[in-house]
DNA sequence: ATAAATACTATCAAATAGATAGGATTAATA
DNA sequence: TATTAATCCTATCTATTTGATAGTATTTAT
């Protein structure tokens, strides 16, 4: 399962790319109250955006977010590495966060090819997918 | 990911279907020993998969654990759900676990298609799988 | 009886999830 | 320059989950 921190973060990208033509910073205010998010909690995560290059702020008055790049520019795995870690099943078969097993080899390890499997069809699907893509979809 | 208990749990299964045809319990400890899972945890895992009708358990001595079922009957999915709930990465794209998002309505939420995509993808892997199959591979 | 096994209950520590509160800082503008 | 409106930052909090350990009760073969 994804976090509620990484599906809100998703549709706060979605919610500030539907309003780009608008021309000006998104408040946080208006995506808590429109995508029912808490606010705090939003904040949190529009910062972490920021500091990871998926977003620019701008303080004080006329404040607000908006993309430090395209949307389309902006894939879906990405965020969600960036909120949630890896995306795999298994930290052995992470592409961007691997780690060993600590108990087994895995050369003998009987389920790694599984779950190899299991990445790569997830990923055949992420891979695809932008903020551009959910946006129109 | 999924956790370390349902890792152990499909290791442990394959380990005891492996033996099979020594046609005899499996000790816990024999289990813990040969695939590094802490012994005490892996009780717990062996008795949650006795209560969900994959083992059967005999107590006192030359007591240990069997399948209750063959080892093609099991299917992987069938022991991920048991241990660690839900494959989807949405509750609102799940089979087994469905549960409404608090804060958006389906019909119009952006990225449902794609976590039900997804959902399919992994199915497809793990659909195929059973516990004999992870055995022989 | 004894030994060897699972069953059960309780507990625990650390990490993660999911926030909330309050004040500091910045920037536009009247 | 005071005001207002926004993000930034630090601290904190609660509940849940993860990953486990300890100790005792119960069962069973011999």
């Amino acid at each position: 399962m994804i976090s509620n921190k990484c599906k809100y973060a998703i549709k706060a990208l979605v919610y500030i790319a539907g309003k780009e033509e608008e021309d000006r910073a998104i408040l946080t205010a208006d995506i808590a109250r429109e995508q029912q998010i808490p606010r705090k909690f939003l904040e949190i995560i529009l910062r972490e955006l920021r500091n990871n290059r998926i977003l620019e702020s701008k303080r004080g008055k006329d404040g607000g977010f908006r993309l430090l790049r395209t949307a389309e520019d902006i894939s879906l795995t990405e965020v969600m590495r960036i909120i949630d870690g890896p995306i795999a099943m298994l930290p052995c078969v992470s592409l961007n966060y691997y780690r060993k097993c600590d108990e087994c080899e895995e050369e003998s390890c009987e389920i790694k090819g599984v779950f190899e499997q299991v990445r790569d069809r997830t990923l055949d699907v992420l891979n695809g997918q932008t903020i551009k893509s959910l946006t129109l979809s």
